[in-house]
DNA sequence: TGAAATGTTGGGGCG
DNA sequence: ACGCCCCAACATTTC
């Protein structure tokens, strides 16, 4: 039978996995993952300690089908070269990772399937034969084309019988040795039979108040699924069946409107992809060309500040700390705590991209450049560069008792919630009973709103006469 | 997937 | 009773 390597990436599961599957169907599948420098999985420190366990649960789930998961790290192409040498494997399955290289100059056939979309959309055109810009263009388009069903994982897999030497996945020191480490892995259960568990507890219950419970950083009513997405440990085709059954269930108006908004995040997930296709530097660099000239500010104490949630507003406090802590930020604070950043201290938005990419866990390429072009403005479909975010009046919307700010800011636990969100305003004598000191215990704003939101419309009206 | 400024309307207090 | 002013409350426009 034909030996074929399975190059494990961003797709670590067993369940609905084409390169996997198409092996499994064809001959022997020898498992392998590759950690390398030149093309890596992760780019910062909190995926890497995400990735650590969730190598160690594929290892698990590839050991219930008797295949050994080989470990090796190094340059992508020579680490490959050398492997089919050592295995005599006549064909390399692997699936394609968007806005990646492929491997280069190998000395097999690399087999490349198409994987970690719902469907392949590259290929959209508008009628006058050009991309879709803006997202809703793309969604009606979307929609008009069915998602291929899962593929069911075979119950057995040719396995060989032979051991290669592997490094074990400590070696791959992905985890460094900061206490911080473990605060960020406490929260996370890696791992396909979780990434299921979940998926499946959400569309039994949050979900039916996803439309209006998302934006209310307090409650748990997000799916919480973007970490096992990043890595592949769940399949999004099967999510989205999954996701089809249950709104079959569904007789309730507002429960459907619930599930469509969800549907909705999906497919921005495809628009990310489908935009980095078309826009490989997206990443990088500002999509709006006239953002080269924008009159970005330099200064590292307030990105200090920033990063770790000493701006002296406490939305966006909160919001870093959930990050630094958790590895995770509500989707609603990221908004906020962007706009802050960009518009707010007018710091360049890759600044925040990187620091983004050093935390999340679940980083993702495609999506985090997307909406921090959106939060800046410079994308192709972009938030207009008038709307600044308030705050203070977003915290008041969204985190209208403060709870969520006082889970993650400590300090100001025993504010009323009247004051909760500018701190500054309380009379003294409250302040003083709840032990806060401004500018000893909690910050004073490091910039006035009013003053930043002038500021920010000035230096945009800046580009907008060059551009 | 905003916020602030400006405009309009209508009820109520008051002389 | 009436005009006047104030100002919510809502609507529109502007950034």
């Amino acid at each position: 039978m034909e030996k074929i390597i399975v190059l494990f990436q961003k797709d670590l599961r067993l369940h609905d996995n084409l390169a996997l599957i198409a092996a499994a169907k064809r001959g022997v599948v020898i498992p392998l993952f590759i950690f390398s420098e030149d093309d890596r999985i992760v780019r910062g420190s909190a995926a890497a300690c995400y990735l650590h366990d969730a190598l160690c649960a594929l290892k698990e789930e590839l050991s219930t089908k008797q295949l050994t998961l080989t470990i090796r790290s190094g340059n992508k192409s020579e680490v490959l070269h050398q492997f089919v040498k050592e295995t005599g494997a006549q064909a390399i399955y692997t699936n394609y990772r968007t806005g990646n290289e492929k491997i280069e100059n190998p000395s097999i056939y690399v087999h490349y399937f198409s994987d970690m979309l719902l469907r392949s959309s590259e290929d959209f055109y508008n009628v006058t034969g050009d991309t879709y810009k803006i997202y809703s263009a793309f969604y009606k388009r979307f929609l008009h084309y069915t998602v291929e069903q899962p593929k069911q994982t075979p119950t057995q897999i040719a396995h060989s019988t032979e051991l290669y030497p592997s490094l074990t996945i400590e070696q791959l020191a992905l985890l460094p040795t900061l206490a911080w480490s473990t605060t960020v892995r406490a929260h996370w259960q890696a791992g396909e039979h979780s990434a299921l568990k979940k998926w499946r507890n959400f569309l039994q219950n949050e979900i039916y108040d996803y439309k209006e419970g998302r934006d209310i950083p307090s409650q748990q009513a997000t799916s919480m699924l973007s970490t096992y997405l990043a890595f592949g440990e769940i399949s999004v085709r099967t999510m989205w069946y999954m996701l089809k059954e249950a709104q079959q269930m569904i007789l309730n108006n507002a429960h459907l409107e619930s599930v469509v908004t969800y549907e909705k995040q999906l497919i921005w997930r495809e628009f990310a992809y489908y935009k980095l296709t078309h826009y490989p530097t997206m990443p990088t660099m500002s999509l709006r060309s006239q953002f080269q000239a924008f009159p970005w500010q330099e200064d590292c104490t307030v990105v200090d500040n920033w990063q770790k949630g000493h701006t002296g507003y406490p939305i966006v406090d909160a919001g870093m700390r959930q990050l630094w802590q958790t590895g995770w930020m509500h989707n609603r604070v990221r908004m906020i705590v962007a706009s802050f950043l960009v518009k707010h201290l007018l710091i360049r938005w890759q600044v925040g991209e990187r620091w983004f990419a050093d935390t999340l866990v679940d980083f993702d390429v495609a999506i985090n450049a997307l909406s921090w072009q959106w939060s800046a403005g410079c994308g192709i479909d972009a938030a207009p560069y008038f709307r600044i975010f308030n705050p203070i009046l977003q915290g008041q919307k969204f985190d209208a008792t403060g709870e969520y700010i006082k889970k993650w800011v400590p300090e100001l636990a025993h504010i009323p919630a009247e004051y909760i969100h500018e701190p500054w305003k309380a009379p003294a004598p409250i302040l003083k009973n709840v032990r806060v000191n401004l500018g000893e215990t909690y910050p004073y704003p490091i910039v006035d709103h009013v003053f930043a939101r002038e500021r920010a419309l000035a230096a945009y009206a800046q580009i907008k006469r060059k551009g």
